[in-house]
DNA sequence: TTAATATATTCCTATTTAGGAATATGTCAA
DNA sequence: TTGACATATTCCTAAATAGGAATATATTAA
């Protein structure tokens, strides 16, 4: 896993495109050998089981042994804070937009009529 | 922006967990000044400007000149490359989980019955 | 113009971390 | 046991990058 210190988050660990493309091919639900990940991503063994590693760190895979192959599987529910994280936004660019900026471009408008410049922390 | 090498896609630019601070301090839609955001998050200015510059490298901040100051803005959709990819996972949470696993597994014994260990690129 | 304020940028440094090479460990087959 | 194969780990190095300090730039006010 690279050396010592891995990414200790999950947004830290999908923030690397290889270990996005693992999970890509993880993503079919069936148990992959770390060899398998090998041959069809073309990067070298040490890398991809730390690679492994990394996302197994923060639960974004499973391994079970099976004979002298390790099986890593996707277990998607580690990637959920990310999904509750993200999805909070998901409101932007739906329907609600129009009213969210309105909102906003009034307040900005009451500001600038103030001539409130923000120097007084009387928002905290 | 932490000298020139910034990050260049959002899944990096939100592994940052004080970037992500400075989105939920954004997400309500508003604009903020940079010192706004330096008082509320009780981070150096210099930091700000850097993490804020990041953010609007990729698109997931917006910023226009008003007076002496730039006023900061979220920009969501800058964020739905990661919503899209992650969303993709969804279903596994839910109901399919099942299928999925039972599909794997029965897989997963084929192999093992076979006694397929892999070291062949067929899969390929 | 000068001073004050707001923000950005540069330089420097320390930390994180990805990858390569080599090696270690573990499992199976002969 | 020995050898072949599968995977993990360690060591090293290079790149990315966060933050601090100092400075630069821009805008407003006097």
């Amino acid at each position: 896993m690279t050396r010592k210190t891995q990414p200790a988050d999950v947004f830290s660990a999908i923030a690397e495109p290889r270990r996005r493309e693992v999970i890509a091919m993880l993503s079919d639900g069936e148990e992959h050998a770390v060899n398998d990940i090998v041959l069809r991503l073309k990067l070298a063994q040490p890398a991809v089981s730390k690679h492994l590693g990394a996302l197994r760190k923060v639960g974004v895979v499973t391994v079970v042994k099976r004979g002298q192959h390790r099986m890593y599987r996707l277990h998607p529910a580690g990637l959920k804070p990310v999904h509750d994280w993200v999805k909070t936004f998901e409101r932007y660019w739906t329907h609600q937009v129009d009213q969210i900026k309105q909102r906003a471009e009034r307040k900005a408008l009451e500001r600038m009529i103030r001539m409130d410049d923000g120097s007084n922390p009387k928002e905290e």
